[in-house]
DNA sequence: TTGTGTTTTATTGCCTCC
DNA sequence: GGAGGCAATAAAACACAA
């Protein structure tokens, strides 16, 4: 087999590969990955820089150095970047008028709108996935901390039930369950204090989802009553309230930058923890 | 200079749409 | 069935460190 010459695709605007003889002399047509096609199939191929008449011109092989691939001038670039950036697909009109006035084939400048298409997508895949990846990592981080948030009431919960148990023990407080203002001082000061300080820290902190008891839900400062009993009593409304809560937050269509995701991820999360707390706890857990 | 990684140009094959 | 788009890929051109 001998080797021959390049060629250009006038069919594609492209050029390269090879032109070469078989052993019985048929002529084939190599392209440049290095396929095979027969002369028939490549009847419509012409050289890059010459005439369908020169393909067999030995002089023509002799002075034509291999074709080499070339890069497009930086013209070219930027008008094809200003045209893809007006629209990134190609009407045939606008590729022939584009292919005359950057001298090019229209092939050309199809292969490059449709090179510079599968770039752009490759770029917006990053862009997605960096976003998709912030997101993330923020609310990993806002999970991370209404844990923690958890943990700390879970453990101020448990201190004030051993008190109030110590109390009940002593015959201070009479059981069962009392009014807060029938409570005695250091308890009122307790359930008064701590816990509304913790309600509105809750629903000051902005810490998403974590509004644990919403404005319209049982409240120990402006009812009266034990938030406690009110669980006791309403467990079914504190986690509505929990829910109202959350919700409240989604609906008010603010972007505090981190809600990308439905809050639903929040909601979901805090139910299950209040569901384990409320087992381990022992109260709270409808039967 | 050379090896290596990246970018750009181009081809191939498959798919969809008209 | 032909045209055009896309994914996968090849290969030349380019960039850059050792």
């Amino acid at each position: 087999m001998e080797s021959g010459r390049l060629f250009f695709d006038p069919t594609s605007g492209c050029h390269g590969g090879n032109m070469l003889f078989l052993g019985n002399g048929d002529p084939v047509f190599r392209g440049p990955t290095g396929s095979m096609m027969s002369m028939e199939e490549s009847s419509k191929r012409r050289p890059f820089f010459s005439s369908p008449e020169d393909l067999y011109d030995e002089e023509y092989y002799d002075e034509q150095l291999p074709e080499k691939k070339r890069r497009l001038t930086p013209e070219q670039v930027h008008l094809l970047e200003k045209s893809f950036e007006a629209e990134n697909k190609l009407e045939p009109d606008r590729k022939t008028q584009l292919a005359k006035k950057l001298g090019l084939q229209p092939r050309q400048v199809a292969v490059w709108f449709q090179n510079r298409r599968a770039r752009w997508k490759t770029k917006q895949l990053e862009r997605d996935y960096d976003l998709l990846k912030s997101t993330y990592d923020s609310l990993s981080a806002n999970y991370d901390s209404i844990l923690k948030e958890n943990d700390k009431l879970k453990s101020e919960v448990a201190s004030l039930m051993e008190k109030l148990k110590a109390k009940e023990e002593a015959g201070v407080v009479p059981p069962p369950v009392q009014k807060p203002e029938t409570l005695p001082g250091d308890m009122n000061e307790i359930m008064g204090t701590q816990f509304s300080v913790k309600v509105e820290d809750r629903l000051s902190t902005g810490s998403g989802g974590s509004a644990v008891v919403d404005e319209e839900g049982p409240q120990l400062v402006d009812s009266g009553d034990s938030y406690f009993q009110s669980c006791v009593q309403y467990p079914a409304g504190c986690m509505a309230a929990v829910d109202g809560g959350v919700q409240s937050e989604e609906d008010d269509g603010s972007d505090d930058g981190r809600s990308y995701f439905s809050v639903d991820v929040f909601a979901a999360a805090e139910r299950q923890q209040q569901a384990e707390e409320g087992e381990a706890l022992g109260w709270w857990v409808w039967p």
